[in-house]
Formats: C-alpha cells, sequence, structure tokens
DNA sequence: GAGTGGTCTAGACCACAAT
DNA sequence: TTGTGGTCTAGACCACTCG
C-alpha cells in the first residue's frame, strides 16, 4: 500500500488508499479506522505522517475523528445532499416527494440587459427563455423561469424540458456544472403567479434567483424562480 | 500575541492573530506574511505548530503558499464572505452597512420543546432567550429571538449581547463555532413584527431559522430570526 | 547560494474515553 | 490503567524560486 522510495508524499499514498476503501465500500460508515500509532507501525513511518494523511480526509469529509475513540469513517450522504447544489427535482426527491413539469412557454428569445450581466453574452444573441410550473406529489410548488445561451446547449428540445435539466446538461451534453450563486428573498404573489401556483394575490412567495457555472467559470444558465411560501421552505447546511 | 501558558493551544492562537490581521486590514490581499521559520523563532516554537497554524488558514481560503516563494493573504472577500456562516454583523459589513442592535428582551427561561429538538438539553432546563432588533445603517432589519443553553455560556451579559454573538463566542468564550443548518421560508409579517421593523402588518418578511453547532456536535445556539423582505435578499454560492 | 514551503522523523506530554 | 486523538518539539532533507 505505501512505497517510501516513491516520489509520491508518503502521506498522500495513505490518504490515497483509504480514499480509495472507503469509496469502492472496503469501508463503510461507521468503521473504525487502525489507530494513528498502528498505521505509523504498519508502515513504518512516523505518526505525523499519519496524521497528515488522515487530517486530508477529515477537512474533506471522509473522517470523523473523536479524541479518546479513535477515527471513523464519516456519515456521508446524508449531510451531504443538504449541502451543495441541487436541481429541483434533486431536492423534491429528498422531500420525498415526486417531482414533475409542466411547460408553459419554451421560445428563443435575443437576450437583454438582465441577461447579458447574468449570462455574459452579448447584446441581442440568442437565448432559450423556459417557463414551467414545477409540481410536487402533483401540486404546483413554484414557477420557474430559465434562461440559456443557445451557443451551449445548442440541441435542448421540449422533451428535455421536461425533465430535470441538470441531469441532462451533466449526462446527454456532458457538461460539468461546477457551482451557482443564490439569492433568496421574500415577496408576495403577483396576480399571474398567484393563478400559476393556485394562491391568492399578494400570498408570500419565496423568490430564487440562481446563476450556476461551469468548471471552467462560464454561466450556463440564469433561473429565476417563485416557491410558494406555504410549501417550500429552503434548508442548507453551513460550514464556519 | 502568543501566550504558551495558556491552555488556548498555541497555532490556534497564532492562527487567530493571523486571521485577525486579514479582517481587521493590517493585512491585505496579496501581502507576503512572514515565513514559517521566523514566525517559529520569534515566538520560540517549533515550525510544525506554525505550519498547523498556516494550514488551517491555508484551508479556509484566508492563505495562499508558493513553494520556494512565500506564504500570502488570499484575494478572498468576494466570493468567500458569500460563503459560509456568518453572524448578522458580518454580513453587514460584508454588504457596507452598518450593524447595531437594541435589545428587546434578555432571561432566563425554561427549555420548552422547541428549544428541547433544538438544543438537545432535557426539559424544564434553563435557557437564556434573547430578543433583539438588528440594525443595519441606523434601520431596522431583522427581528430577531436566539435561545442557549445557560450551561455552555454562563456568563452572558446585556453587555455581550449588544454586539457580535459569534465573535463573543469564538474570541472571549473559546468555543469554536463549525457549522450550522439553516431554514429560508417566505411569510408575512404579524402585528408586533410589523410594528417592530416598522412595516406593516402582512407585508413580506424572510423567516429564517438557525441551529449552530459546536465541533464537537453540541448545539450552540438556536435562532430565529425575521427580516424585512424589502430590505434583505440571503446570497450563497452553492458547489455541485 | 540563500531563502522558501513540502515532507518527514522519533520522540514527548496532554485530555479524554473506556474498562 | 490503557489506548485514543490533540498538541508540540527540534531537528532533517527535498524541490523550488530568485538574485
Amino acid at each position: 500500500m505505501i512505497d517510501k522510495q516513491s516520489p509520491i508524499p508518503i502521506y498522500y499514498q495513505l490518504e490515497k488508499g483509504i480514499k480509495d476503501m472507503i469509496e469502492n465500500g472496503h469501508l463503510t460508515q461507521g468503521d473504525t479506522l487502525p489507530s494513528e500509532r498502528e498505521y505509523a507501525e504498519m508502515f513504518e513511518v512516523s505518526r505525523m505522517t499519519v496524521r497528515q494523511a488522515i487530517n486530508n480526509l477529515v477537512n474533506d469529509g471522509y473522517l470523523t475523528r473523536m479524541r479518546g475513540k479513535g477515527t471513523f469513517v464519516a456519515s456521508q450522504k446524508i449531510e451531504q445532499t443538504l449541502k451543495g447544489l441541487t436541481s429541483f427535482s434533486e431536492d423534491m426527491r429528498a422531500r420525498n416527494m415526486e417531482p414533475a413539469t409542466e411547460i408553459i412557454d419554451f421560445k428563443k428569445i435575443k437576450a437583454h440587459s438582465e441577461m447579458i450581466d447574468a449570462l455574459k453574452v452579448t447584446e441581442g444573441s440568442e437565448v432559450y427563455e423556459l417557463k414551467r410550473v414545477r409540481l410536487a406529489d402533483q401540486l404546483p410548488m413554484a414557477y420557474e423561469t430559465l434562461y440559456i445561451s443557445t451557443s451551449l446547449v445548442p440541441g435542448l428540445t421540449m422533451e428535455t424540458a421536461m425533465g430535470s435539466f441538470y441531469q441532462y446538461i451533466e449526462h446527454s451534453v456532458g457538461l460539468r456544472i461546477k457551482n451557482a450563486t443564490q439569492t433568496l428573498e421574500a415577496s408576495n404573489a403577483r396576480k399571474v403567479e398567484g393563478e400559476i401556483l393556485q394562491i391568492t394575490e399578494g400570498a408570500p412567495v419565496l423568490l430564487i434567483e440562481r446563476t450556476s457555472f461551469l468548471e471552467n467559470g462560464i454561466p450556463l444558465e440564469y433561473v429565476k424562480s417563485v416557491y410558494r411560501g406555504d410549501r417550500y421552505k429552503f434548508t442548507i447546511e453551513l460550514d464556519r
């Protein structure tokens, strides 16, 4: 497992070895790892070197340490999915609700100032405008307007627009979404929003705006959503 | 700057010292820090101890290292402050607004069911209840009710309640806040909230609930806040 | 060549958990 | 009391940058 002659740092070899065991299931949630002194003896390295490997895995959330007890494989998944960027479909499934979509409108338009800022496209270039009602367990949950540059995703169709946009982008187009900037604010439903969401005009709604970015920093989509205030609560795990 | 007799770890004292210098502007973006060996000599500690402090700051995005060149203050702020867990004061300062606080009420009460769930205290144990109006540039921004177990922070006073609770906890009490779970939802101002926030009853408000945890996973505080919907927009950076 | 961060050693004492 | 992780020491050699 460890080659002390290798130019690859020992701590890194050990780190990768442990990480692999977690990822391929040889170590799973809650398992106790050998103690730091055991690892040190096993591979004939210093305990500080072992600690460096384990430190990195703790920082990355793979392991947790408990003084006096030991080092354990972290729980992952459960807390993991609360953090991070999720699509509407993923979000609803995590809440044990069944997502669905109704398309209200889908067309190409000329970009205007709002999108030029968000998507960093040039004035007058073409973007898709997609308006959808997002349903959870058959009931309206959100009304969403999505803008994407046609040059990035030329083959967008009605069919793909029905499902999870993130799934489509990542699996079919092969682009990887890296991060997003999101804002949330409270407001009142306007008349048209109330009709679509089946709530009264003026009822509380949560406005969410999101710009998603690819790995190279290029903006992929700009989405404005209106969520029913009585049915939707946004939950997030924050680290300090 | 460093007290070797203190029970607070040396690396943590140094880490905090450097972080403070960055946060109050004594060190700014691009500045070169003293080398690890210089720090070690300066405070008569081992270089490994210095490295532990610097490692943490690098992981937190405050510093960057370049082999053969030195250690530098990272560019941060812009993206950094958007992520992560921030106090009201930190949040407002990041928006170039001046935070202030008015205490409405501060007392000890017996825990009831809501707090028993959130703070994991036993029924009937004592908690502080602190109600505050949070101001930004002299105007009401949020109305906040905070619960903390008296056993964790026995010395909480009116004076400390005036400022940043996170600053107090981290700098004076010496506890380290690790993460928090936060929910956001849209609602309407109730009568009393409207009066305090100087908005009309029924005006849109953003309800934020937060439970903060220490490093050992113990819940520290449970906070319910009502933010003015017309003045406050929550912004967050999400990774996929 | 001098200075920097990157890695590593072989110990040490402490606080904490379990027995 | 034993074993764990948490902190710390006083060195060492390496790879890299820069003058």
